[in-house]
DNA sequence: TGTGATGTTGAATG
DNA sequence: GCATTCAACATCAC
């Protein structure tokens, strides 16, 4: 679930509940999520104090504390966030709990482990030193086509690049390409001017109707390729068949009927 | 029961 | 020094 879109949803889920109370207790159930941090550690930098405000830039979100510092949350392929009181409510695989002074709970709920928190000094540092790019919904078409020039790879792996634009993962990659008519393998130096700007005007009107469904995919159009994800399923526009490859190094739907491949 | 999965990373290669 | 590719990571669900 976690591209930006879904991370936003879980910033709103966040800051619907977590803000502004006291932090009473941290459980660390499994501290593999952990970076460069002891449970501990963790828990005792937290405790007493109250997430105040939050940030998202892609698919990072920071939760700011009273004391400057914040809490980083990244939900790799499986975390979510639960909130609630009482504990038959647990997740099922929860790694990290925040116990609030109101009695309920925030869990960290990750099966697959892939999911990274950190306590950060300082966020903009953070983002600086990790070179992370500018969110897929601030950045302006100027920059994209700067971004592009010279890119010898496939526009599905430019568009995965977090240092180039942050927010874009695997399934809207593949809803960018699918809507413009570009074969995700095509090479950025390859397309036009004019394709890159669809790309980006794609991109953007994408992520805005994800961010106003609140990342619901049942609520998407169905003329996207978005519900049809699957080897050998007529397209939604009934142009082909759906296929799967490895591009850019991940499991790929797209349309060979559809989509133009430059190269 | 083997396979694949919404993500990132570091090493290897170009 | 950059850009790009690829395997590894951990575990569960189908």
């Amino acid at each position: 679930m976690p591209e930006l879109p879904e991370v936003h949803a879980k910033k709103r889920y966040f800051d619907a509940t977590a803000l502004k109370q006291k932090i009473q207790s941290v459980e660390v159930l499994d501290d593999h999520i952990l970076k460069d941090i002891d449970a501990e550690a963790f828990e005792s930098g937290l405790v007493g104090q109250s997430f105040v405000s939050t940030y998202r830039r892609g698919k990072y979100l920071f939760a700011d504390l009273d004391n400057e510092k914040s809490v980083l949350l990244h939900f790799g392929m499986t975390g979510r966030l639960k909130y609630y009181s009482d504990m038959e409510d647990q997740p099922k695989y929860e790694r990290i709990r925040f116990a609030f002074e109101d009695g309920f709970h925030l869990g960290f709920d990750c099966p697959r482990k892939f999911a990274r928190i950190r306590l950060l000094d300082s966020k903009e540092e953070y983002i600086e030193a990790k070179q992370l790019g500018t969110d897929a919904t601030e950045l302006t078409k100027a920059v994209f086509l700067a971004l592009s020039k010279g890119k010898r790879g496939s526009i599905k792996g430019f568009l995965l690049n977090q240092k180039y634009i942050a927010g874009i993962g695997n399934l809207y990659a593949d809803e960018i390409c699918y809507q413009t008519r570009i074969h995700p393998n095509s090479t950025v130096d390859q397309l036009k001017d004019s394709q890159l700007k669809d790309i980006f005007e794609t991109m953007r009107s994408i992520i805005d109707f994800a961010l106003d469904k609140n990342a619901t995919y049942s609520e998407y159009p169905d003329d996207w390729l978005w519900n049809h994800r699957e080897e050998g399923a007529t397209s939604p526009d009934e142009s082909g068949e759906i296929e799967q490859a490895q591009i850019a190094g991940r499991s790929t739907y797209f349309v060979p009927n559809r989509q133009k491949l430059y190269r």
